[in-house]
DNA sequence: GATGAATGAGGTTTCATTCAT
DNA sequence: GATGAATGAAACCTCATTCAT
């Protein structure tokens, strides 16, 4: 995430009431969506007036486009570090399952406002975004599975690209899955039980032995 | 998709009518979203006045369900037919992806559709969307499964709503990266190719490949 | 009443439509106020389409004019009955009380209409009104209270035009006390008794008492 | 009247603007009716913008009712003070009723925003309304009443409190008489006067004769 | 820097009335 | 005579943004 979408006098205020206005704002626009979150309510629950939030933020996209710096850097943060261990790649495929099962218990909001963000129907913002968060992670899975396809440790004719964009595909509808109302309950219809019954190991189990030999004969 | 959304009136329309209607309304949801779409806009191109739109239909949100009813179950009939055959799991599966690939070309809107609703905030209206729209699905992935481990075709410690939970997912974010823009730019993100460049061939190979044996040694 | 507010289709029809049309009419008027009554809603109710109410009215308005036609002459007719018998002045007003009472009860929508009717804003509109509703009525208790004058019945130095006025006064606010739900509520208030558990015996008597030698010391 | 139906923000303004606000409402609501007034133009009447009106009130059906509140309590506030007065009770009516005259003459439009409100047909609205403006007043005349009886003013055997109702009956319709449309033609068509032309004191002259001794014979 | 009062365009929805059949 | 589909003006209300203090 590079680009900044706040004014300079969003830099010079104290921590903690930067931290109070994005954790607002997340809170906001994630629990209601963009269209529906409204800035003068933000300014109002974050304590400062709607005056001061147009000297931080030009508009109220730039306020959500800082939430969503804030939100997504700290789902990055988490699963980067696995990502950098030395660990093999199914232990790490596991590790990160794991992870992103805790992660959505704990980050409901961050999760709902990436959401949010992969609902974007304008093609430039949509475009900008997707650049802005997509590209360090897949860089990573991409060197990872290279790598393994490099020492020997995965099928040779497999496509590093496009495999890490599938197992990114199903750690994100599985974030989702535990965090956005829809996907909640498409899991529940799936499963048969509530997401907050589930036990995330029998799901990070049956995962591992779906990616790693999905719809084959047992040996 | 059982519950229905529009009046009386709506029914007794020709069908020409009805069809330009939700076409109009699909493509203004999807394009927009649901926030930014405009009725008045939607009568407007659809020919008709706002005032027989409510007759039509109570309110904006039954139009936009009405849409959605008619966007899904094309979704569903295309691959529904795929998943009743007497294929192998294996060769469905094939068949699944290839299809999805094709219909997210020619029917990106039904898809931006969907993808719409996943992100639907209202907890009410999400599960009631959930309910509506995957029930059957659902159903008819776990059969599939569930025969396949009966027939001994699939690794026996596998659990059918989970993987039948997985595969979906797959080709569920492979229909949005098709279609929504913030998911087009990530697949081009992970391939390195723009979307309508890509050679859906290699993309059902190596999801086929991914289920298959994903992260395994090659023997 | 003499002006006629409905087209020459309108007399040419069955009593019994006429009557169904009007009393739907009623209910409706009287039940939600001029403005909030729809006269879509009065047809469908009424068992014919809205083409053929524009065939029989040419305005909501002269629907509207109608039913307080139909409706106040059936209050009319009920009170001349009395007034035109030869009973001495307070023997007269006592039956009237009680009539008024009784009609209330019998005929809240009716009440609601003339109701109604007292509140319109627009002036021309009102003084036709009143001058519809009102005429009669008025002349019949002048000419009774004149008469009771002429024959020395009543203190000699007052004026019948007056008296009359509030006379019709009293049992006016008497009738909405009964019927509409602002006036209802004030009775209870006054008297510590929902309208419906009250005594008409005992409202009949205090009436004439008051209108009797109110305010005066018992002899 | 307790119960308020504005904002913080109206408190919060100065009383020049209130009353600008309030002035306005009620010219609006009094001659159109609760429908037909717009609240667009009653802000532009009063100056301010629509997006500050609903600032100070939640409804179009709030400023209703803080221009009632408004309305009602200068009327309640000219009637209260006489009857805390010590005079004896036919001193007290006549001062009333001299007074119901001149308040009808002065503010035609508080009085036929209380016309407005007693022709209310949503059931809890209207009792709601009722409890706020009638009670206290009742309970005056009530008391009033009461004393007179206590203290051998008035004939022993009269209920204080249906007494009470009939005489503010008397008032009420007064007051329509000489302010409301329909009341007025009424009037015009009992005396053969119009409002404007008649004569206070005869008016005064004759109610009190005839809440004293109506109908009975001279003595 | 900080405030919050003020703006006004724009969207959803209603319903009296028309008119082709 | 009878139908009811069709019209479209108009009203309430929201909220991003500005700016004087």
């Amino acid at each position: 995430m590079r680009n900044c979408h706040y004014k300079e006098a969003f830099k010079r205020i104290p921590d903690e009431r930067k931290e109070r206005i994005l954790e607002v704002g997340i809170e906001e626009f994630s629990s209601k969506g963009y269209e529906n979150a409204n800035i003068n309510v933000i300014a109002r629950k974050a304590g400062i007036s709607i005056g001061l939030m147009y000297k931080y933020f030009s508009t109220k996209e730039d306020l959500f486009l800082t939430c969503i710096s804030k939100g997504m850097s700290i789902l990055e943060d988490a699963l980067e570090e696995i990502l950098a261990s030395r660990d093999k790649l199914l232990v790490k495929a596991e590790k990160l399952i794991r992870a992103t099962c805790e992660l959505s218990r704990k980050n409901r909001n961050y999760i709902k406002l990436y959401n949010e963000v992969t609902a974007e129907k304008n093609s430039e913002r949509a475009t900008a975004l997707a650049r802005e968060i997509e590209s360090q992670t897949s860089r990573i899975y991409i060197t990872c599975i290279a790598q393994a396809l490099a020492s020997g440790d995965v099928r040779q004719d497999l496509d590093p690209r496009l495999f890490a964009f599938f197992f990114d595909n199903l750690l994100t509808t599985l974030q989702f899955s535990f965090s956005c109302e829809y996907y909640r309950e498409r899991l529940k219809i799936y499963t048969g039980v509530d997401t907050d019954g589930l036990n995330d190991d029998e799901i990070v189990r049956q995962l591992i032995k779906f990616i790693e030999s999905a719809f084959t004969f047992e040996k």
